[in-house]
DNA sequence: TCTGGGGTCCTAGGACCC
DNA sequence: TCTGGGGTCCTAGGACCC
């Protein structure tokens, strides 16, 4: 049985309200009712009376000024986004234990087995956006449906600070009349593509041909926003996610494709994903390079190797020789704008190999050389420095330095999902 | 105004095996 | 001499989400 065919609608989507320039505004009375957006450079988070403005997410902080000379803007108070994300995460804990978290501010949760407990999940819902509100002193949206997919798309419909429950039998109604934007997978392109065939609401992409949408979008696409148009999403709740790969990038400017603008940033990288690695015992594969040039193509090139790593070094010179031949076929790229290196086919676990240095019988490294044995030294050493001492306690010298702090580790941190 | 950083999933072609 | 089909893995690129 899928969940649309259930007979009540007990899945909830809560989604806290401009998160981040919320907390802000929380700690800081003094932003309330203003125009703020968290970040410098770039905009991370943008306050509601910033968003009436234009201003977004992502954007450059000079391009959210010129839309809005007005607005403020803050540090960033990471260490709070996470205790006040995690806080507000526990309420919804507190009614059922079946609860998906998304990201820092967005969870779904299924309180189909508790409601003789707390009551109809309209009034869990309620109860949820109160304590929220009064413990946290945040404000967060709800969305309640049978559905995952029309549970988030209402709560979107609710913000900001609202309770949107769809029941059942009037479903179909209030999603045809949706715009196309607000399903999940539907993005710019999708977008654009669907409007090229006349499609611009929910009820129109529900009544147009199948076969078309397949031709248009990709079999998987097609079939999977028919389904999502006709309220039909199986997918179930999922506890425990894990994730798949582990990454991490940095936006350079405009840097010339030397190696010594990419050697240093790809150790700094290779260190800051190698280390998570290790401390979950988690090595991978297969190891994924991306190299973006000035004007903004990008590229990436992989290899798969035949075992897992998760050494520093060892993934720091794999990507710098993927690197290097993404560079000689692309010789005319004179400058780079972004390095990334991200790993996956990740082991589930690999607490038995501990005592290894992984990635030792790579042919990278001739069996038995001592340098293997003398880097796996070297992490470890750094990793237990780390741990007493803190993560700047000890870094690779010229890479710290040479990694552009275009973005907080902290806030990296706040994105990164459990490995 | 030249655009951050962490992830997921899908597609398509080629290699390789049965 | 030319020919089949399915399955799996790998690689590169793209779209999307938060």
């Amino acid at each position: 049985m899928t969940q649309s065919q259930a007979t009540a609608a007990t899945i909830l989507h809560a989604d806290l309200d401009a998160f981040y320039a919320s907390v802000e505004q929380l700690l800081d009375p003094s932003l309330r009712g203003k125009p703020i957006a968290v970040g410098g450079g770039v905009v991370l988070a943008a306050s509601y009376e910033a968003k009436v403005f234009g201003v977004r997410g992502g954007m450059p902080g000079r391009k959210a000024r010129e839309l809005c000379p007005h607005l403020i803007f803050v540090g960033g108070r990471f260490s709070e986004y996470q205790r006040l994300g995690d806080a507000a995460i526990k309420v919804l804990d507190d009614f059922t234990p079946l609860v998906e978290r998304i990201s820092i501010d967005e969870a779904f949760a299924d309180v189909a087995g508790c409601t003789h407990l707390f009551g109809p999940p309209d009034e869990i819902a309620r109860a949820i956006r109160r304590r929220v509100k009064a413990e946290l002193g945040l404000p967060i949206s709800i969305g309640v449906a049978r559905t995952k997919h029309l549970a988030k798309i209402a709560s979107q419909v609710a913000k900001p600070d609202g309770l949107v429950v769809v029941e059942p039998g009037t479903e179909i109604a209030f999603l045809h009349d949706l715009p196309v934007s607000l399903m999940w997978g539907v993005g710019p392109a999708t977008r654009a593509r669907l409007a090229e065939i006349g499609v611009e609401t929910i009820g129109q992409l529900a009544r147009s041909h199948g076969g078309a949408l397949k031709r248009l979008l990709g079999p998987a696409a097609g079939e999977k926003l028919a389904a999502l148009a006709w309220n039909r999403d199986p997918r179930r709740l999922e506890t425990h996610r894990r994730a798949h790969s582990a990454g991490a990038q940095s936006a350079l400017g405009r840097k010339p494709a030397e190696a010594r603008v990419f050697v240093p940033t790809l150790l700094h990288l290779a260190d800051r994903v190698a280390s998570r690695l290790r401390a979950k015992a988690r090595p991978g594969r297969t190891v994924t390079v991306r190299v973006r040039f000035a004007d903004m193509r990008a590229v990436t090139r992989s290899v798969t190797l035949e075992q897992p790593i998760q050494a520093t070094a060892m993934l720091a010179e794999i990507a710098e020789e993927l690197v290097r031949g993404v560079l000689a076929a692309n010789r005319h790229e004179r400058e780079i704008s972004l390095l990334a290196i991200s790993v996956s086919h990740l082991e589930e676990s690999a607490e038995l190999q501990l005592e290894l240095p992984l990635g030792l019988a790579d042919e990278r490294l001739k069996p038995g050389s001592r340098k293997g044995l003398a880097r796996f030294g070297a992490d470890r050493a750094i990793d237990r420095i780390r741990q007493r001492f803190g993560k700047e306690a000890v870094g690779y010298g010229a890479a710290a330095l040479e990694a552009a702090r275009s973005v907080p580790d902290e806030f990296r941190e706040l994105a990164e999902k459990e490995l």
